[in-house]
DNA sequence: TCTGGGGTCCTAGGACCC
DNA sequence: TCTGGGGTCCTAGGACCC
């Protein structure tokens, strides 16, 4: 989806349409609507405290705001643009609407987040352009917005290109075009190569595709590890055997919340001890929202420098009861050295299994009960 | 005036077991 | 004395992605 969160955004505020608008600041005010309709929009340059640009209009973005960015700093760059908060609810129904709209028109589709997925189409009979123009048409009906496809032989390369067009994009690429159409592009473009692996090739001289293509296998193999090395070689040659994963359960589930301002732990102990609790508690409701069991419960603090510390915990017998949360992660939290200042708390649940007691098609219940004994 | 919140996957060491 | 070779589970940290 091009956008995406800016973009439901405009369909909810037309007259925003053509200007710069971030979505972000965690107390971003709501618009206000004055008597005769007409509404008032918070500016980059109003926003006082803690944030980051979670999405940002094409028009922001030709200002240099990216997402992922500090509100401070993009206020720097376009103080005027209009900002709004962020409204996860709505924007996971359009995702909903979306991902509905594909799946009628192809049935194998790998969900990558809100706004994304790969579809396959390999198997279906109908001309690869028509099916796209199709798709995007069907997308277009469900939700008022746009999206960008890529196609091409595979995943990697499918990523890559889907993003050479935005917004509103259709990129057909084959095996030949990669010398002409991947090469060129930074190493970045590659779905894996984060930052990290981005500096270190740069370091090595190496910030192109073509240039990590060309580069000696030995070469790589000898700053990034075997199978590292492998993978970058692969990738460069737009070689990408991976499956579409069309169904999956999930490995965590987690709650975490970055402060207004940083905590201390002994000064501020009573307003961490109960955010510390509400995490705990949402993150049962959420467990048992979904119907999963916890059997390690972790918790993650972040301190004023920013270093990142987890702990975690094994349980006997996995769990969704809050306040048995709560007591494993405070058992955790008393293995940290809090000698800094925090401005993150973040409590997680993992070795995930089915509440089998909330199962929706409840199997006669007869003989279960006796095994699990 | 830096740097959200929700995830996944990988690595690596130590405990423990056969 | 010179100390195996597998395997699994648990914990911690880090890179990366949307």
């Amino acid at each position: 989806m091009d956008a995406f969160y800016a973009s439901v955004e405009l369909l909810r505020y037309p007259e925003l349409r053509g200007l710069p608008v971030v979505i972000g600041g965690r107390s971003a005010p709501q618009p206000k609507t004055h008597e005769n309709g007409s509404r008032r929009f918070a500016r980059l340059k109003e926003y006082v405290g803690r944030g980051v640009i979670t999405t940002s209009t094409y028009e922001a973005r030709a200002l240099g705001v990216f997402s992922g960015m500090g509100i401070m700093k993009a206020a720097k760059l376009a103080p005027d643009a209009i900002l709004l908060p962020v409204d996860f609810d709505t924007y996971r129904r359009y995702s909903c609407l979306f991902k509905a709209a594909v799946a009628g028109i192809a049935s194998q589709i790998e969900d990558r987040g809100i706004d994304e997925i790969y579809i396959d189409l390999a198997d279906l009979p109908e001309d690869t352009l028509n099916l796209a123009q199709r798709i995007k048409q069907a997308v277009k009906d469900a939700t008022g917005l746009s999206c960008s496809i890529g196609i091409s032989p595979n995943k990697l390369l499918s990523k890559i290109c889907s993003d050479l067009e935005k917004p509103d994009g259709l990129t057909i690429l084959c095996e030949e075009d990669i010398p002409i159409r991947i090469w060129p592009l930074s190493v970045r473009k590659i779905n894996g190569i984060g930052p990290k692996a981005g500096e270190k090739l740069a370091a090595l001289g190496i910030t192109t595709i073509e240039e990590l293509a060309r580069a000696e296998p030995a070469f790589l193999q000898k700053h990034f590890g075997r199978s590292y090395a492998c993978w970058l070689h692969d990738a460069s040659q737009g070689i990408d055997e991976r499956k579409l994963i069309t169904s999956s359960e999930p490995k965590s589930i987690s709650r975490e919340t970055t402060f207004e301002r940083d905590l201390h732990a002994l000064h501020d102990r009573t307003i961490l001890s109960g955010i510390f609790t509400t995490l705990c508690s949402r993150l049962a409701e959420d467990l048992q929202q979904k119907g999963y069991l916890g059997r390690t419960i972790g918790i993650k603090l972040r301190f004023e420098d920013f270093r990142t510390v987890t702990r975690d915990i094994t349980l006997p017998s996995p769990t969704a009861d809050p306040a048995l949360i709560r007591r494993s992660a405070g058992e955790c939290l008393r293995r940290v050295t809090l000698d800094q200042k925090l401005r993150l708390l973040g409590v997680r649940a993992s070795a995930l299994s089915a509440n089998a007691a909330q199962e929706e098609d409840d199997e006669p219940q007869g003989e279960l009960p006796l095994l699990a004994q």
